[in-house]
DNA sequence: GTTGACAGACGAAATTTTTAGTACTACATA
DNA sequence: TATGTAGTACTAAAAATTTCGTCTGTCAAC
């Protein structure tokens, strides 16, 4: 049964970025993807695929023997939402403090910098 | 037993708001903020608070007949590491691609935008 | 000294997340 | 047609997280 939406963990994660990278694949070629950084059942990688397309953010359609999987959203519009429920839970809802501690302290290169502040002048 | 550290989990993190916006604070004191959000036992958050104590987020000193539970960092610091993971997760490793869609997203007010503007400017 | 309120220790239930085993099906092919 | 293989369904164990109950001790007020 479909629920509407749900929040991503972790693990469930991990599997999209491949999906999002692959543009959809089976649970063959995502096990093998992630196998290759951590050690993991096939079937442990199936079952998270079943519970994301269960959740809504992976369809599935027969393709010769196998499933192939796709994501309903594109990876902009769901990390989006993650970036949503970040700044909610650590940032308390305001996402200006979130943005100095990375233009601060973290390493932004130069030339990124440059683009993000063209795009701030460009967007009044 | 003090492990050296560790990563905040969600509820964990609830606690140590209230706890770095008291500058410390008893049992009682981080229930009763809490519990006007949503209601939750006392003995709760009794474990909670022992927990963040084992794992090196909080100290405590008896006060009275209670203890007195303190973050050992700052906020700021403790944020920032969870920035890092945050963007190592989401973003596997970049933090630009965050920032370009915070700022794309138009959750930042104006002004704040002109300050980040500012401080990139003066970065430089 | 009894009683009631407050506080913590301890243990563990409930829930969520992560991982995996086993059995069954379709298919290719020897 | 017997057999090995790829794939899935179904089930559930394991681990981590979140929640809470009960018991025990202390202290103040009566």
């Amino acid at each position: 049964m479909k629920k509407p939406e749900s929040k991503l963990t972790d693990a469930e994660l991990e599997i999209m970025h491949v999906l999002w990278e692959l543009e959809g694949g089976t649970v063959r070629q995502v096990h093998e993807r992630l196998n290759q950084q951590r050690p993991l059942a096939y079937t442990t990688v199936m079952t998270m695929m079943s519970i994301l397309e269960e959740k809504g953010h992976l369809t599935r359609h027969k393709e010769g023997r196998a499933y192939r999987y796709q994501p309903v959203r594109p990876k902009s519009q769901v990390i989006s939402g993650m970036v949503d429920d970040f700044v909610g839970r650590v940032f308390e809802g305001s996402a200006t403090p979130l943005i100095v501690s990375l233009v601060k302290d973290k390493k932004i290169p130069k030339k990124d910098l440059e683009e993000i502040a063209r795009m701030i002048r460009e967007s009044e």
